[in-house]
DNA sequence: GCGGGCCGCGTTTTT
DNA sequence: CGCGGCCCGC
């Protein structure tokens, strides 16, 4: 059970304030690393230690991750189930699928992802009689969403537009808005516009709502919009007991409609507010803590704020400086690959950069030095096409008037149902007061529709056979949807036929694994639910820290984590702080110097700032210049290098120097290594426990094995290449075309195939049916890993 | 209706 | 340089 003690042990003093501030405004100051989420989750179990009920408590997050992370730490803390634990747009999904109907919005609604939402507007567009040049779909959708964050709906919009444009966007908002309301649709904006509507429209909700959560929380307070603001301050209008933590330092997504004021004036917004600050950090060296600080203090938009840390010195901060982002790269990877074999662990080191462009080099290098490593970034689960088209067919089947689901589906796989087709019906549908889906099912009754009738039926039918299915368990109604579409098959055949690196059945097979664990976690929830869940799962929920190799990341990315060594690359002029926000004036700057902050401030032990003379960007050399921040990095915490220019020190011309050269012309034989099919690669020592650490994780080389990397690490003993799976054991070397090389954690029977749990170093833990995939034993000599886009 | 090829474009992206 | 969108030809 809770106790006191306990939840206020190795608390320092503002902590502990913070965490036993019961009633009233709060807003908790967090600088970074000074455990915040600690003092979020121990304020939340001591507010049931002081006689609220879990029920009353409503926690509010950005990401799926964090609402995750959060339930779990409290549950750890042996709070009882039932605060409500969310992000800002599921707390809007839940709020709507009970008081929807209120709003307009009716159960079983679809949420529209970008794609979706861009489709729309096109449509909206057409419908307007305007073209895509003169009146950019995206341009529009931003218009759209802008209103939406600043609480206006289509007629809203349309009141205060006084110029001709704006008028012109305001016909497109209506319509995109009535074709959202015919497919019983939302856009991410509207889980959070809708719910505004509904407390500000029906008092009588707010104050049921007010009673309900009578503690609410906020984290990351400083990246809330106006709606999540407003719809913050509706939920705890009535009883005060709202509590913010955030800090306006890390404020990265203003953008993106987030605004800094929120935070800024929070005291003013909140009568009475206490403020705590939390300024001890606890995560980085006192070097790189100062370095940070320094940075930070030439942004004007602050609140104050003193960050102090017990942590040693630590050395200083290096700024390292190349000629071209490929030796910046090598160099990077060289030094990493020296740190493990000194004992580092892969998932010790980060690099980060402003724009995801930056990354190909550095994956270039890694791979060259046979270092494994994870981008954050790429085509997140449920983003890849494959898996939307088979969200899209349950999404058909919980919303049948989901068109744009529908437009994705009807000819995937194809059906011979092509543009022409799909025209007449979208042009007639309406007309007829159908969905697209009833249309296609109805077309025999219309003269207009008759010609089409015998193409559409076998679609119909795949929806309708489907449709009488739906009580079957969660993961073998997925099954059936990806098998009875076609979409198997077609998966299957595709890959069969030209044997691409990406394997997209398998993916789709993932599918029902995700469904299986959902079904698992969530007992009593069904297709809906989990349909909500993959709607608002992002690439973010996709990091993690713990994966045996090195993370890649933008600087967006990597709010909230921390790695013991970060490397912080092309600190340039023009990248960070980027061009585009140059141009957005002071703000702009001081936005992208917070950006710089959060990097640095991820670093526990080691930084290393690096910036190049010279970058291939877009196909040309660009010249490029050091960044203002370097300058502004208090010169005391930093140790500039000089790596390949032409000024350096003699001291600074050190062994490394040479690996450079020296690693400059391995790159040109591993090239032509790779051409001829003896690419880099690793592999993973047998014991995927280990699998992380250095010593077990053994680069192979094509060149000599003197290269300063774990050469001296034990090689893995070559596996027999043709037994059979069933006597695969945990540790066997498998090869997948697409994730490389693995080690089998274990197997388990799925039906009459098998499943496969493998732990690939670069891409973490991956489930497989070994049936359905070409999971390979590795044999010697191993193929080359299929590249991603080696030219 | 579908695939090949060409053209234009290219921050960041919690949901 | 690489991708995605779009157009055109089969």
């Amino acid at each position: 059970m809770l106790r006191l003690e306990e939840i206020l042990s190795g608390l320092n003093p503002p902590q502990r304030e913070a965490v036993t501030h019961v009633e009233g405004p709060l807003l908790i100051v967090a600088g970074p690393g000074s455990g915040k989420t600690r003092v979020v989750t121990r304020r939340l179990a001591h507010l049931v230690l002081s006689g609220v009920a879990p029920r009353n408590i409503l926690a509010i997050t950005f990401t799926n991750k964090a609402a995750d992370e959060l339930r779990r730490r409290v549950m750890e803390l042996g709070v009882p189930r039932g605060a409500w634990v969310h992000t800002f747009h599921a707390l809007g999904a839940r709020l709507l699928g009970e008081f929807g109907p209120l709003v307009g919005v009716q159960p079983g609604f679809s949420i529209y992802d970008e794609a979706d939402q861009l489709k729309l507007v096109k449509d909206a567009l057409e419908q307007c009689s305007l073209s895509e040049a003169s009146w950019p779909p995206n341009v529009a959708l931003a218009r759209i969403s802008a209103a939406k964050n600043r609480l206006l709906d289509a007629a809203g919009f349309a009141a205060q537009a006084n110029d001709a444009p704006n008028r012109t966007y305001a016909r497109v908002f209506k319509e995109y808005e009535k074709l959202l309301q015919r497919a019983n649709a939302l856009d991410f904006d509207d889980l959070l516009l809708r719910p505004a509507q509904l407390l500000r429209d029906h008092p009588d909700v707010a104050a049921a709502l007010n009673d309900r959560f009578r503690h609410v929380m906020v984290d990351e307070y400083q990246d809330t919009n106006h709606v999540q603001y407003v719809l913050a301050r509706q939920l705890s209008q009535q009883h005060g007991n709202l509590c913010v933590t955030g800090d306006p330092d890390q404020s990265i997504y203003g953008w993106r409609g987030a605004d800094i004021r929120n935070i800024l004036d929070f005291e003013a917004d909140f009568r009475a507010a206490r403020v705590i600050r939390l300024e001890q950090n606890y995560r980085s060296s006192a070097a790189i803590l100062e370095a940070a600080d320094a940075l930070i203090h030439h942004n004007r938009a602050r609140k104050r704020k003193t960050l102090w840390t017990e942590n040693p010195r630590g050395e200083p901060v290096n700024i390292w400086r190349f000629d071209t982002g490929f030796s910046e790269a090598d160099r990077i990877a060289a030094a990493i690959v020296r740190e493990a074999a000194q004992g580092r662990r892969w998932s010790d080191f980060a690099i980060m950069y402003r724009v995801n462009a930056l990354s190909r080099t550095l994956e270039d290098a890694l791979r060259n030095r046979g270092v494994p490593y994870r981008i954050a970034r790429g085509v997140a689960f449920y983003g890849r096409k494959e898996v939307k088209d088979a969200v899209a067919y349950l999404r058909l089947l919980v919303n049948p008037a989901d068109d744009a689901a529908l437009l994705r589906v009807i000819n995937t796989p194809t059906r011979g149902i092509g543009k022409t087709t799909i025209e007449r019906l979208a042009r007639l549908a309406p007309v007829l007061r159908l969905s697209l889906l009833d249309a296609c099912r109805r077309a025999s009754e219309f003269e207009e529709l008759r010609p089409l009738a015998a193409k559409l039926a076998p679609f119909v039918r795949v929806m309708d056979d489907l449709a009488r299915e739906t009580s079957v368990p969660l993961a073998t109604l997925v099954d059936r949807v990806i098998d009875q579409s076609g979409l198997a098959e077609a998966l299957r055949k595709e890959r069969d036929q030209d044997a691409q690196d990406e394997d997209r059945a398998a993916n789709v097979a993932e599918l029902v694994s995700a469904a299986a664990r959902f079904a698992e976690e969530h007992p009593g929830a069904g297709l809906v639910e989990f349909l909500q869940r993959t709607s608002l799962i992002g690439d973010q929920d996709t990091i993690d820290p713990e994966a045996g190799a090195v993370q890649l990341l933008t600087l967006h990315a990597a709010k909230g984590l921390e790695f013991p060594w970060v490397f912080l690359v092309g600190v340039e002029r023009g990248l960070l702080p980027h061009e585009r926000a140059l141009s957005d004036g002071k703000d702009g700057v001081e936005e992208e110097r917070r950006l710089c902050f959060v990097g640095m401030t991820r670093a526990m032990q080691h930084l290393v700032i690096s910036h190049a003379r010279q970058r291939l960007f877009r196909g040309a050399t660009q010249v490029q210049s050091p960044s203002q921040f370097l300058r502004e990095i208090d010169a005391a915490a930093v140790v500039t290098s000089d790596y390949d220019g032409a000024g350096e020190s003699a001291a600074e011309r050190d062994s490394s120097d040479h690996r450079i050269q020296r690693s400059e012309a391995d790159r040109r034989i591993q090239h032509s290594e790779k051409a001829r099919g003896h690419g880099s690669g690793w592999r993973v020592e047998t014991d995927p426990e280990h699998a992380e650490t250095p010593s077990r994780l053994v680069a192979r080389r094509s060149r000599p094995a003197d290269q300063g990397g774990p050469s001296s690490a034990k090689r893995a003993s070559e596996p027999n290449p043709t037994t059979p799976y069933a006597d695969w054991k945990p540790g066997t070397l498998l090869e997948h075309p697409r994730f490389g090389v693995g080690a089998l954690i274990r197997l388990e029977p799925v039906g009459n195939e098998t499943r496969a749990v493998v732990k690939f170093a670069g891409t973490g833990e991956k489930s497989l049916i070994i049936e359905r995939t070409s999971l390979t034993r590795l044999a010697a000599p191993r193929k080359p890993r299929a590249p991603r886009r080696d030219r």
